[in-house]
RNA sequence: GCCCUGGUGGUGGAAUUGGUAGACACGCAGGACUUAAAAUCCUGUGACCAUUGCGGUCGUGCGGGUUCAAGUCCCGCCCGGGGUACCA
């Protein structure tokens, strides 16, 4: 053979492997360029053609960085801990680490072949203890640290103890949970547990409880994906949403730095926009909706109501305590008196309540909105007989501040106390999220629409509903809960049309109109976003506009669009757009335009206490618990049922041998099953795993320094690789592993361990690959197959058949009698002679029988043509079609392009002759094509230019060294195995991955001439060629005396001529 | 539903900044070589009309618009693919 590809790939394979030639140093005086692949998860069905797609790429540009001269990182690894490993242990009990292996071999194996250029010495396996140890590392950094939003970075969390301990949480400004402002002194006479509770609302990494799908039948929580219409995948049982108490990540606290952080990356704009999206800041409001049911509270009409309006105990101790209150409220001391008669009835414009019950106290008196209780000491009776000191504390931890005075201040400086009373009330700002169930709040981004609200609408998860639900609605509600409570949240936003809902029973006061607006419950709003209750707007929003008219609700206008005149909305068929126009029907904001409408509406209820301006983020917290077996375990023990890390020197905690893949009788995850599966110390060790992104968020630092055992990484590596000059993969991960790494590397640059706040400098998207599906058709009720273009003369059934026995869509008919035994006695009806298939473009997938795998391509054509055949097929980013089709005419070039080289004898024939400009022209063309094309990924129309190349060569059949060298290298990043050899045959010592990149010498490409297509009104007619330089005004003459333009002019004179130099010639008749 | 993305011959695609639509390749048809096949080489190949030749009309998912000029820009639709928070 003239071309043996087999030998010389496997030679060059060898060769590469032996000398390492594409071993990155960290040290280097080169400039340094990081290329990094999406971290591959090795399938057990091995790599198919769609993947090599990206790693060829990467792998071309990699290559022709180095001809370049740079030092190139290049790594490849496995992310090697998922679902279908642990899915096949289930079925078979086969460990999924040897499943694992198996599959990483033959990723390997397949790799290699395709010859890539990979550092193979920093390979990393997620499951790798050496690995997993640093992911368990980062978790501890992680739990250890909080986000201070003064600083805008992470802190220690020992450092947030200090500030405690010396003045409360007062002057913490962080991203947490926790909203209520305590002292010092709570601080510190809070027990340990009561601490480490209080720090969960702080650390990055946290404990809380979190909606999964549970599938009681299996025992397991499912991954959306499992779940198919409310049944898991896998058995068809029954899966519900349940709580449970899992680790999340406050992601949360990064997302305006995610959100800041694209500005400088070369990102394409569409991915960018999916992760804006997906962060989700929205500017607007938060606004509290005061509840009306039971209008006046129960206590200060005397007897009352059987549900009290506002719940500041549980309902037993209530009833109990709401007597004492009444007896106490009957006699109260001379001081309370005193303040009472100054406080009461609104006069410091502050409603004030005396003897409230409190969890299981009475206040003597309480501000309830902003949580604030006023105390007066030496009462003459004694109901409550617990010390004054541990009952402010009580009352702290519920978020009470309480203020007291002694009798004789009031009786003798009732002024003093009054000021001191009215500051506090007004000072006292309640922080985000406190809620006494007194009031429903609301997060929009349209304050402006306030006038507008005609009800709101809660999501079925609100805490609210309970206490607000009226008795005769009861029933309903519930009814409308259970069945709302499994519907996932992407089946709640895609059917809209789908309209459902329960009225609670309950009203609200709208803050601007005064107006009583009923309170429904609806799936159509998410608890996950804003406070998972909103103001419905039903003439400005498509969603409760739909619910106003079903539920029949009134719809009242309150955006007047630019140049209309207000409408009857009973007659609209939509909400009306509202993002510009005047306000009206709107008090105060009647008449002003939709922005200033806003700022005066949050300027209001901030003046009010009522709400106050907020930016909002759409991004939730990651949920970082995974009830499996194939994960890294977590560095985590409980001590009283608080979380405790371990101590670095026990890292790895590895994973443990369980006897089974499943979760325990009792539904704990698997690791439970593990022998002693407890610390040192006996205390028991944490039995959730982390989930795939765990190990995948920061894989591309550790391969900068991937066999370090004393550091994730040395500052050196990092200093010296910085961050990933070219990303390549799929934009599937536009939400998932793109944010989780962006977050995690600007956490591990917080800590001052990376020198780069974002991890991925330029990233490529690239397209998927679909597969080409051939079809047979079966008459039906037969074993007759019929041929495609006479199969409509009967009535058949289409079936997939493996596309690898059909050629050109020629089936081959004996090799599908022995495909299955089904098929064994097939009979056929042909065609001129022959049966024809069917075809489909569809997802590359077992199932459907297209899978085409790269080693028999390998093996059928060549490495080099696999290569270029796979760039040629399209642009980098677009999905596209596999068909094999094509590549015979890649693998025509590549032996065309060999014997330039090469005579009949396949003996080289290059010679040492003196090149002609036409050759020169030919080669330097080319060289400014490629490079162009390489600079801008693509690659397609690279292969392409090769071809024209080559074509061209062999018309001037030239074999000169001067040419034929160049050409060798610059084909190499495509072609490597065949370039080496031309290389070597040249007579080249050294790898040619160490020759330096042609560069195109412009003189050879000088035109003198243009070819101008001459057009009339747009319409090209024919060409005249002029020379390059030719002045406009002497074009335009030759152009219009020329016959052929005077045919289509008819005698007319054109109205205009365009001539645009080396472009075009336009006349306009 | 929402967000992103794509739609050009029989097929994959090219046209990089608004300037000759269909480069390059597959497939197909015809021819050369051969006893034959494979391989290789040559010619043709968007559709329609005309055809002895010259040629003409239409044409980049659909409908409008801007422009001397639109695959490319703008507006409104249709269809495919991806994501939608536990597949990776």
């Amino acid at each position: 053979m003239d071309y043996n590809f087999n030998e010389i790939e496997k030679k060059w394979q060898a060769y590469w492997k032996a000398h390492k030639t594409y071993k990155a140093e960290n040290k280097s005086d080169k400039p340094k360029y990081y290329v990094l692949d999406m971290f591959p998860y090795p399938s057990g069905a091995g790599l198919h053609v769609g993947h090599p797609l990206g790693y060829i790429a990467s792998d071309i540009f990699s290559r022709y960085k180095r001809h370049k001269g740079y030092n190139v990182l290049h790594p490849m690894g496995y992310d090697a801990y998922g679902l279908p490993a642990e899915q096949y242990a289930i079925q078979t009990g086969q460990h999924p680490a040897i499943t694992t292996e198996k599959n990483i071999a033959r990723y390997r194996e397949q790799l290699d072949k395709i010859g890539f250029s990979f550092d193979w010495d920093r390979e990393v396996r997620t499951c790798d203890p050496s690995y997993y140890k640093w992911t368990q590392w980062t978790f501890i950094q992680l739990f250890n640290h909080y986000y201070n939003l003064k600083t805008n970075k992470a802190e220690s969390i020992s450092e947030l103890v200090a500030i405690f301990e010396k003045e409360g949480n007062r002057n913490v400004n962080a991203s947490t949970t926790q909203l209520e402002v305590f002292t010092a002194e709570t601080w510190n006479s809070m027990t340990e547990k009561q601490q480490q509770e209080l720090l969960m609302h702080y650390r990055l990494t946290y404990l809380s409880d979190t909606m999964v799908n549970w599938c009681p039948q299996l025992g397991t929580v499912l991954a959306n994906d499992e779940v198919v219409g409310g049944l898991s995948v896998r058995g068809g049982y029954p899966v519900e949403r349940k709580s449970m108490r899992q680790w999340s990540l406050r992601i949360s606290a990064y997302a305006d730095r995610l959100l800041q952080g694209f500005e400088n990356l070369d990102w394409s704009d569409s991915i960018k926009e999916i992760q804006k999206n997906w962060i989700g800041r929205s500017e607007g409001a938060e606004v509290d909706f005061k509840i009306t049911k039971n209008l006046s509270p129960a206590l200060s009409k005397g007897e009352g109501a059987a549900v009290p309006r506002y719940h500041t105990t549980n309902p037993l101790d209530w009833n109990v305590l709401k007597d004492h209150a009444k007896e106490m409220r009957k006699q109260p001391t001379e001081a309370e008196n005193v303040l009472w008669q100054n406080i009461r009835a609104n006069q410091l414009g502050f409603k004030i309540r005396r003897q409230q019950v409190i969890s299981n106290y009475i206040a003597d008196f309480v501000y309830i909105s902003k949580k604030i209780i006023i105390e007066v000491d030496g009462k003459i009776h004694d109901f409550q007989k617990e010390q004054d000191e541990s009952r402010t504390q009580e009352l702290n931890k519920l978020g009470y501040e309480v203020i007291r005075f002694s009798n004789e201040e009031v009786l003798f400086d009732i002024e003093g106390v009054l000021t001191k009373i009215k500051s506090k009330l007004e000072s006292k700002v309640l922080s985000f999220g406190e809620d006494l169930g007194e009031v429903i709040r609301i997060f929009t981004t349209r304050p402006d629409t306030i006038f507008g609200v005609s009800f709101m609408v809660l999501c079925p998860e609100h805490e609210v509903i309970s206490s607000i639900t009226t008795a005769e609605q009861k029933a309903e509600v519930e009814t409308y809960l259970q069945w709302a409570k499994n519907r996932s949240e992407r089946e709640r936003q895609a059917e809209v049309n789908k309209i459902t809902g329960v009225f609670t029973g309950a009203f609200a006061i709208n803050p601007l109109t005064h107006e009583e607006i009923p309170i429904w419950i609806s799936d159509y709003v998410l608890s996950g976003y804003g406070t998972g209750a909103i103001m419905a707007v039903p003439a400005h929003d498509s969603r409760d506009f739909a619910f106003a008219r079903h539920f029949n609700l009134p719809i009242p206008q309150v955006i007047l669009p630019t140049g209309e005149q207000p409408e009857d909305t009973s007659l609209w068929k939509e909400s009306k757009d509202s993002k510009e126009g005047s306000c009206i029907n709107s008090g105060f904001i009647t008449g002003m335009n939709v922005k200033d409408g806003i700022k005066a509406v949050i300027d209001f209820v901030e003046k009010e206490g009522m709400g106050k301006r907020m930016i909002n983020f759409r991004l939730r917290d990651a949920i970082f618990s995974r009830q499996r077996y194939w994960g890294e375990p977590f560095p985590v023990y409980y001590k009283e049922g608080m979380p405790y890390m371990l101590d670095e020197s026990k890292l790895p905690l590895e994973l443990p041998a369980v006897d089974k893949y499943l979760p325990t009788e009792s539904g704990e995850p698997p690791l439970a099953r593990a022998k002693n599966w407890k610390t040192d110390e006996g205390f028991p060790l944490e039995c959730n795993t982390m989930p795939g992104f765990a190990g995948s968020s920061a894989y591309y630092l550790r391969y900068m320094d991937p066999r370090n055992d004393k550091e994730i990484f040395s500052k050196e590596a990092n200093t010296y690789w910085q961050n990933v000059d070219l990303y390549i993969g799929g934009a599937e991960h536009a939400t998932g592993h793109l944010i989780y790494s962006r977050f995690w590397n600007k956490f591990l640059f917080d800590l001052g361990l990376c020198v780069k706040d974002e991890p991925f400098q330029k990233l490529i998207n690239q397209g998927m690959i679909q597969g080409r599906s051939n079809l047979v058709y079966r008459v039906v009720g037969t074993n007759q197959f019929v041929s495609y273009g006479i199969k409509n003369n009967f009535e058949t059934q289409a079936i997939h058949v493996d596309v690898n026995i059909v050629d050109a869509d020629i089936l081959d008919t004996e090799k599908f009698r022995n495909w299955m035994p089904d098929f064994a006695n097939a009979e056929f009806i042909l065609e001129n002679g022959k049966y024809h298939c069917g075809w489909e473009v569809e997802k590359m997938s077992k199932s459907l029988h297209n899978v085409q795998n790269p080693d028999d391509l390998v093996v059928k054509y060549g490495a080099d043509t696999l290569r270029m055949y796979e760039m040629f097929l399209g642009p980098l980013e677009q999905s596209k079609p596999w068909d094999t089709k094509g590549i015979e005419g890649v693998f025509r070039f590549i032996r065309k392009f060999w014997k330039l080289y090469h005579d009949e004898n396949n003996a080289l024939c290059v010679t040492d002759e003196k090149a002609t400009a036409a050759e020169f022209k030919v080669l330097h063309k080319t060289i400014k094509k490629i490079t162009e094309d390489i600079e801008r990924f693509s690659f397609n129309t690279a292969v392409s230019s090769f071809m024209i190349c080559t074509n061209e060569l062999n018309d001037l059949k030239c074999h000169k060294r001067e040419i034929m060298q160049p050409l060798a290298v610059l084909i190499s990043p495509y072609a490597p195995h065949l370039s080496e050899e031309l290389w070597e045959r040249l007579g080249n010592k050294e790898s040619i991955s160490t020759a330096l990149y042609p560069i195109c010498n412009e003189t050879y490409l000088v035109e003198n001439t243009f070819n101008y297509p001459i057009s009339f009104n747009g319409k090209t007619r024919f060409q005249l060629e002029f020379p390059s330089d030719m002045a406009i005004a002497d074009i335009e003459k030759a152009v219009l005396e020329h016959p052929d333009a005077q045919k289509w002019l008819e005698g007319k004179s054109p109205k205009k001529v365009i001539i645009v130099p080396k472009k075009i010639v336009n006349i306009v008749i």
